[in-house]
DNA sequence: ACAACAGTATACCATTCGGTATAATACATT
DNA sequence: AATGTATTATACCGAATGGTATACTGTTGT
């Protein structure tokens, strides 16, 4: 792997195990084998080195979530469907996963925070869309489609989150529970 | 307000806006009004100022949710009765519960999630002793009395989090379809 | 009146912070 | 072979970091 890449994958790590704050510039090039001059050609600051990691791992999500989000007529479907993308990039991603969840869920007025706003606005789009395009079938859906988008991923992040932490496995029977646990919140 | 009152206080503002690795000392006892001996005689070092605020205001969630948590035979109610408490503390010392999320959510290896540890695990206690108290009554809550709790407060905090990111109203009827939709969960 | 004490400020410590000026590579193009 | 460009290292910057040694207050108990 090219120069580039090791910083990338480097602060993946350390950023994830330890949080963007705590962790320096200096022992992200260390891990790397190179040094600061190098990360700062390719990167330009620190936060820059976090934009691009977003960049790329955000991005690989975010085309995994739209391509499970097609909505083809059926609204419990395609939440399953939406709930076992997540379930799959969060296992195969986890060190990002967690470092999404810690960024999200970082004070409104940090770097990471403000760093990470924008890919999880997307994400709720994709959310949002399904319900929007569900509405024409589920009247009382209709209007609400921001609030539920909201809850349905924090629901997921909240069970990710518990599976990070070795509380919860990310099972086809909780898939169904989640789904169906909304479906009759909406619905009831 | 002596001293060591203010230096929590403005510590607490700092800390849940920017976040504690990216708050120095030097910003905490300038806000106070302050120097830095002040703050070192009072808490030693910057993570016993943490710990001395975490205690002092977890403490006083720690109290509510307890007596909210006093399980007499019905464990809707109680679960209702726990989440209103929870809705409750997070508008009332909305500054300490937006920190405490994210202290929550933070890398699993930062001071700042250790820090928090304890208070969270007293908190997923007191949801587990309802959990086991309620298992002499239904059958089908017995041996997983952790994960049950562990997803309720999840699920509670993860609206909290939405609600403190002017996302959702933390109402009544909100209160009512977290617990039923997770009642739901536990006997489907 | 005096001693003991908690509390506070001045001034400082070594280290680390994010970031950079300069120069030496390496490599492709001409 | 010469030249330009991308990449990398050495060595450094000022500022901020967490933390402290020392001395000076004010109060309190004797």
């Amino acid at each position: 792997m090219d120069n580039r890449g090791q910083l990338l994958d480097c602060a993946l790590s350390l950023f994830s195990q330890r949080g963007y704050d705590a962790v320096g510039v200096q022992e992200v090039v260390e891990a790397a084998g190179v040094t600061k001059p190098t990360l700062y050609h390719y990167f330009g600051s620190k936060r820059g080195l976090l934009e691009a990691l977003l960049k790329q791992e955000a991005g690989k999500l975010l085309a995994v979530i739209a391509e499970s989000a097609k909505y083809h007529g059926d609204l419990v479907l395609t939440l399953e469907n939406i709930t076992r993308a997540f379930f799959q990039v969060a296992k195969e991603t986890s060190r990002y996963y967690r470092m999404q969840v810690t960024l999200f869920f970082s004070p409104p007025e940090s770097e990471a925070n403000q760093a990470i706003q924008p890919y999880m606005r997307q994400q709720a789009e994709i959310l949002e869309n399904v319900f929007i395009k569900a509405s024409e079938e589920h009247g009382n859906l209709s209007g609400r489609h921001q609030r539920y988008a909201a809850g349905f991923l924090g629901e997921i992040n909240a069970v990710i989150g518990l599976n990070l932490n070795n509380k919860l496995d990310l099972t086809g029977e909780v898939v169904y529970q989640i789904v169906h646990q909304f479906m009759h919140g909406i619905f009831s």
